[in-house]
DNA sequence: CCAAAAGTGTTATATTTACACCCATGC
DNA sequence: GCATGGGTGTAAATATAACACTTTTGG
């Protein structure tokens, strides 16, 4: 190693351990579908200056963690849920965007179904809410901003991957499914061409069952295939609607 | 406040400030397109234990700028460009990714025409150099891999944004910007079906010249229309090619 | 029998693909 | 005159978009 070259080590040592350091975080922005309505799960903000917004659910990144397993851990904390969905978006770094120093903060989304297990969870955290996206007119810090690129992100990859089963329940209807894509994208589609194109992906699987007690004539209901799935997961897909 | 709430903020500060502080670095990858190759810019690793591998080019983040301006700084001072294309595409936070600590980076793609100005620049570093994207095998860190990630989402951005303009010169021909394509992309186009599709999306410009000294029919040459560009940069469209 | 959602095909239009020859220039 | 890339159109196949009625169930 040339003198040069430990010049430049230790130069970088020092920025590492000391001059240059900031707090990690992240922050998810997580989606639920119930009510027809999309929504996202936030928190009541105690910090000063926004004591009255609500907030996105986040932490500090800690020393022996990726910001995946941050993200990770957030969404178990605070929805029960292990094994979600869960997609890193965008890195926000103003330099005021945090009242308490200097936070850069890592956003993610993440897909949920809002079922019984989580909503008996959520009853412990009665500072945490579901709230309907196109309600939100302001978030604490910049996590408007934030929540606006992740549903920005979350609505082209929906037309990409086959993520939206990840908001449904297990078992569905095909109308179920329609009206999440018409939710989500804010668009009208068409029952007879939405159907053929969801039955050329093949990655719906007929259950052989129908829905129970409603009042007009049952849908049948849907699983999607695990394995198609995970293969479109990876190679994507043109779901043009 | 309640005293919850005050707790709560003696926490996040402590963590802040203190327990929880990581360095943060941006890392570039610049990509050029030379001699109907698609190239990186690198430079010279003189960090054990990859002394003799190339690396990305980046930086710590500085405590009064954002990714952004650190990424606009690391291309500024290795390429001599203002005002180049520049993407943020991913964090990289494993914890052993660093061999001096904990360095959680940012990964960015710019794109940028490798021109004369910019090879005298380059004449000032000489530790920096292009290399060919399909020679990379192996580069120092995890930078491989953020390569990679880059390559990826530059080659799915190119099919959605007419991005592809900010490799090549001002003035360029038909004939040009497929090889680019089909370099980029690694795919073989057709000529005219190549044609019609640039020339219904309305974003060239012929600006009525044509190449010089070359043994075949000289070509028309192109600029893009830069009004068309900025709106298409923003509002995306179909390339399927 | 009424309300409510389920389910089902066809036609017109637009898009995509495949494909082959003559043209202008430098040497 | 020959080598090199420049430039052009058409037809077939595929994909998309628009559209309305009958069926099944519960009350």
């Amino acid at each position: 190693m040339t003198n040069k070259a430990s010049d430049n080590i230790n130069i970088w040592l020092t920025q590492i351990n000391n001059d240059f350091k900031a707090a990690v975080s992240v922050d998810c922005v997580i989606f639920g579908y119930d009510n027809d309505a999309l929504k996202i799960l936030v928190g009541q903000c105690d910090m000063p200056p926004y004591e009255h917004e609500f907030s996105l659910l986040g932490d500090i990144v800690r020393p022996d963690e990726t910001t995946d397993d941050a993200a990770k851990r957030v969404l178990y904390h605070k929805t029960g849920f292990t094994d979600v969905f869960l997609e890193q978006v965008q890195v926000f770094s103003a330099l005021k965007r945090h009242p308490l120093g200097r936070v850069i903060t890592v956003a993610y989304y993440s897909l949920i179904e809002i079922d019984e297990n989580h909503l008996l969870h959520l009853e412990k955290n009665p500072k945490i809410a579901w709230i309907n996206v196109d309600e939100i007119t302001s978030l604490a810090f910049d996590h408007f901003e934030i929540m606006h690129s992740c549903l920005k992100k979350m609505q082209k990859q929906i037309r990409e991957r086959p993520i939206g089963f990840n908001l449904l329940p297990e078992k569905f209807s095909l109308l179920q499914l329609q009206c999440l894509y018409e939710v989500v994208l804010n668009i009208k589609l068409d029952k007879r061409n939405f159907r053929r194109k969801l039955n050329a992906l093949g990655i719906l699987k007929d259950i052989g069952e129908i829905q129970e007690s409603v009042s007009h004539r049952p849908a049948r209901l849907y699983n999607f295939d695990k394995s198609v799935y995970e293969k479109m997961k990876k190679t994507g897909f043109n779901f043009d609607l």
